[in-house]
DNA sequence: GAAAGTTGCTAAATCGAGTTAGCAAACCCT
DNA sequence: AGGGTTTGCTAACTCGATTTAGCAACTTTC
């Protein structure tokens, strides 16, 4: 009995329940039993059952038996962690909807969602194994736990990976490096003496790499080391604290380097705070992950890469993927463009 | 055989083009070849069938069959357009990810995922009508085509609408007409005298209930319309575009309602541009759906809803319908909390 | 009182893929 | 030559819901 209380009800649970056939459970589930003349009476004991025996219907079944068997169904997914801003995706987002609408036929259509996993939790995520829920995917925003979760297991599908380097993907990223050195360019060129970079405490693989590269090339260009300063996430109010806190630490501070561009608004509202002109007193880079880094004040200049040929680039593959014009796994690295704006 | 090439290709297709059982097929498909013995010429000849035939496999077979039937699978759903920006549903999938941590139990486990529908063509979305994709869903971000489809059909699953009122579904929104009201009534308080609101070309039937309202209030406290500000879409850079218009026409404008944040940010850069200060030269009032509103220079003032409580009310609705402890469509108001910052 | 119609329900097939049990044929060994 | 083993494959069932065709039993009609 414990173990038959366990087994989700199903139609037919109910319809032994009740004493009819899974038929009639079905027809009032559907809302027809007028137009097939249930009797009221067990249309009524059937709702009964399906109220106390809190019935969930299974949607795979329902979408196996009701999809129209001459057009193919296509599951597009961009897999984001709950932890990251949306935002991130939304371009990634916009340009997958413009091809899908693009390849979408009367044979074949096409449905996009996002999914979102906990970060570091990839791996639980229901159906990625076992292929039963998507026919391609936009895997991004990947802590190293699920890094390590997909070097350890290839999927059996159409996969990118965009923002990490794993051997057994397709992945899209920005150039190695490129951003970070390009950030200290332009703080060093512009005669920052005491840059520093902001990092959250977490770092991904991208953040790690644009916050290293910056220090190395600080390193290279100056001889001396960039001053770290940790964020304890990426929210603008960490920023604000964690700037404030370095300013009084470092009041000499003149430039900044923001591994994301919410940060950088954290930090601008810091700035300000304490009477600081940007760019006069101190010289502020992002990384043009925000839709609206353009309309900070002042306008963030950003040395991100360009995410039009990110995302172009993502899609390119994931079709080529799909059908299998393409089967080895590839990097494509794009490099930073620099949005010189009035930050710095 | 027009007809039979335009059906979709199967794994029973496949089967009889090579000349094997679809028990073959699939063996080949889940790479499980090597342990079932099958002859290395023909799993050559599947492999090859599938790449000629281009192979899509039916995720909704898979997933029927694949699923362990000791744990029900519940899918729920936020729908937004394509069109909407992405941050605005951020606060409730936070909010509906905590919720469905809670109720996750060995034998119920949940899936978010959040589908994106053409602006005005929700009617579109594949699953939505035939209720075979989703157990729950939130509906937002419609556009009047879409709420007259959903007001002609009752959808027979747990749905509820956001920001919208609809006599067939359980909706939540913000209390109808004070968002504006009290937009109005900050802006003349502070003594403007000439408030402008400005929208976006297309209305929802939010925006235009903060903006009717806003323009009645003024006229209430006044006896003096309100100027109507059109920007041709929600974008930062429409608001901007559209302000500097205005202002070119209307030079003493000293008060800006804007019934969403973006066009307060684009605002905020048309009047910086110009030399006008906030709030000095002109007070702008938003509405709190921009996640970085408090990180605005300066800080932007809001009477948008509390979307914690819209969201809190939205999950509480949804679970009720789907555990059927509430069957009633509902409408449940949540009045602006204003937060006062330095914008006005 | 037989034909015709109505009422209220069910048996069985179906959707597409995966798995299990098992069957021939070929091969090996005494 | 007879028994056992391996090789290479297939028939048939399963997952959960919906639909179609159709069957009893009862009622009405002439």
């Amino acid at each position: 009995m414990a173990r038959g209380e366990k087994r989700p009800v199903t139609v037919h649970t109910l319809a032994s329940h009740v004493g009819v056939s899974p038929a009639a459970v079905s027809t009032v589930l559907a809302n027809r039993h007028e137009e097939r003349r249930l009797a009221p009476a067990t249309v009524e004991r059937i709702r009964q059952a399906v109220r106390e025996l809190g019935y969930v219907p299974n949607v795979a079944a329902r979408r196996l038996r009701a999809h129209d068997p001459d057009v193919r169904h296509v599951e597009l997914g961009i897999l984001t962690s709950y932890e990251a801003p949306l935002f991130l995706i939304s371009r990634a987002l916009r340009e997958l909807q413009r091809t899908v609408d693009q390849r979408t036929s009367p044979e074949r259509r096409y449905s996009v969602s996002i999914d979102m996993y906990h970060a570091g939790r990839l791996r639980e995520m229901p159906g990625l194994l076992n292929a039963s829920r998507f026919n391609g995917v936009v895997i991004t925003n990947t802590l190293p736990e699920d890094d390590a979760f997909l070097k350890a297991t290839t999927l059996p599908y159409a996969v990118v990976v965009q923002g990490r380097r794993l051997a057994n993907y397709c992945c899209v990223l920005e150039t190695p490096g490129a951003g970070g050195r390009q950030a200290a360019e332009i703080l060093l060129g512009r005669g920052c003496r005491q840059p520093a970079v902001v990092t959250p405490r977490l770092l991904t693989e991208t953040t790690a790499d644009r916050a290293d590269a910056f220090a190395a090339a600080v390193r290279d260009l100056t001889g001396q080391g960039a001053v770290r300063v940790t964020a304890s996430d990426f929210t603008p109010q960490a920023g604000s604290d964690a700037l404030r806190a370095h300013l009084q630490a470092h009041p000499g501070c003149d430039g900044l380097f923001a591994v994301t561009d919410t940060l950088a608004l954290g930090a601008f509202q810091a700035l300000k705070a304490v009477g600081r002109r940007v760019p006069e007193d101190v010289a502020v880079v992002g990384v043009g992950d925000h839709e609206h880094a353009g309309y900070f004040d002042p306008p963030l200049t950003c040395v991100g890469p360009e995410y039009g040929t990110v995302v172009a680039e993502i899609m390119a593959l994931l079709f080529n993927l799909m059908s299998r014009r393409r089967v080895n796994p590839t990097e494509v690295f794009v490099p930073p463009a620099v949005s010189h704006r009035r930050s710095a």
